[in-house]
DNA sequence: GGTACATTAGAACAAATGTTTTAAAAGTGA
DNA sequence: TCACTTTTAAAACATTTGTTCTAATGTACC
């Protein structure tokens, strides 16, 4: 890359495109950026907007209106940006997930609730959330209320977190796993008051793992 | 509202404005929902745009290219969207925060870490991240290596975990925090290993609330 | 069929936006 | 000062994009 230092004129357009996007939820004009700057012509702005193309600090797609970003790494907007999950319903130590058996992960409804995710979790998983219910998981450091980011996935290693789906029972539940002798899988509650749950290795289904938690305060 | 149910193609368009905004982070051109929906004339499309707008579903900035969005509550992808905050550095029970005494919150540099925090909290408030180092608040379910994100505020209420600024030893520590009386303030690890630092009221600074907590797992 | 209404087609037009051109002004170093 | 590069200025132009107009087609009902 162009070690160069930036002038002033190119940081402001910089600060301009960053802000203008936050605010407005869409990419600036080469005029918004004219205006928001104080600049005199359009082919001002045009000529900085090439440098910082070079520099590869800038992004504009062709034959595009408004398809000025900040390219990855200077951009806290749009790129590496958070990405919505759907929160498909609450799981608890033993209790069904309110979901049928085969989750439908990525419908596109509009009515259920999203949370967003952080940028660092790759797009291209198939994500979901689960608010949990009670303390089973208290000494992973998952408390009541949390959500936690399940990718959905059939397989797991020893002593992950996952959504074990117990097929006779039909119930959804939040443990970690551990794979024995004999066909015998151990769910083992992270909390010291509470036993593990011991089930036949065909009688369970992992949905998925856990790659992330998020807590709100009110 | 309008109560009257949607044709397809408004369904085919609203599910059209999703992808493309998702997908472009950019929101599409009446001619790029044209495309998508295979639709013969940018006329069929403005004609639908209008019946969505009269029902609330779209807006539709005046004299704005690409001035088209799902309206809040269907929209999943620029409404309630995530808010990069910075994450300033790590913090731990009486080591000292990597920042200066005057915190420079709002600074808008293009160099430091930045995390997505969920849209529920408001865009307003001055935000920032810290990472937490050691256990010191396990008991809160804050667990070594959580990103915590914090309120800027100079206030607290009793029992709230705050980032509290040492006057004289210009340390920064994650405690909750207890006000008693005499000008004393006890702040409290949420760990029962360790035991609370007891303080003058006029040598503690509080600098901000916890607000939401972030883990994530690699 | 005939009427009323909703939807579609195609085209033209208007406004917003991107790009280029030319020239002047400002800065830089010998 | 002179050459040289960088930056700015103003305008014109090209393309994208939004909007409007008119007619055709479809649909439901009598």
């Amino acid at each position: 890359m162009d070690e160069s230092k930036l002038s002033n004129r190119q940081l402001q357009i910089m600060e301009a495109i960053s802000s203008f996007s936050e605010e407005n939820e869409l990419p600036p004009t080469v005029r918004d950026i004219q205006w928001l700057c104080n600049i005199s012509s359009t082919s001002v702005v045009d000529y900085n907007l090439k440098i910082l193309q070079k520099k590869g600090l800038v992004t504009r797609r062709k034959d595009v209106a408004r398809g000025i970003e900040l390219s990855e790494g200077n951009n806290r907007t749009t790129k590496r940006s958070a990405y919505k999950v759907p929160v498909l319903g609450k799981i608890a130590a033993g209790y069904p997930l309110p979901v049928h058996g085969d989750m439908v992960v990525g419908s596109d409804e509009f009515d259920s609730e999203y949370i967003d995710v952080p940028g660092g979790i790759s797009r291209d998983e198939n994500l979901y959330g689960v608010r949990v219910e009670g303390t089973s998981m208290i000494d992973s450091c998952i408390d009541d209320g949390d959500v936690v980011i399940i990718k959905a996935t059939d397989t797991a290693q020893n002593g992950q977190t996952v959504v074990a789906w117990l097929i006779q029972e039909e119930e959804a539940t939040l443990k970690k796993i551990y794979f024995h002798e004999n066909g015998v899988v151990r769910l083992q509650p992270a909390n010291s008051n509470m036993a593990p749950i011991f089930v036949a290795a065909d009688n369970i289904s992992v949905r998925g793992t856990v790659v992330s938690v998020i807590r709100e305060y009110c």
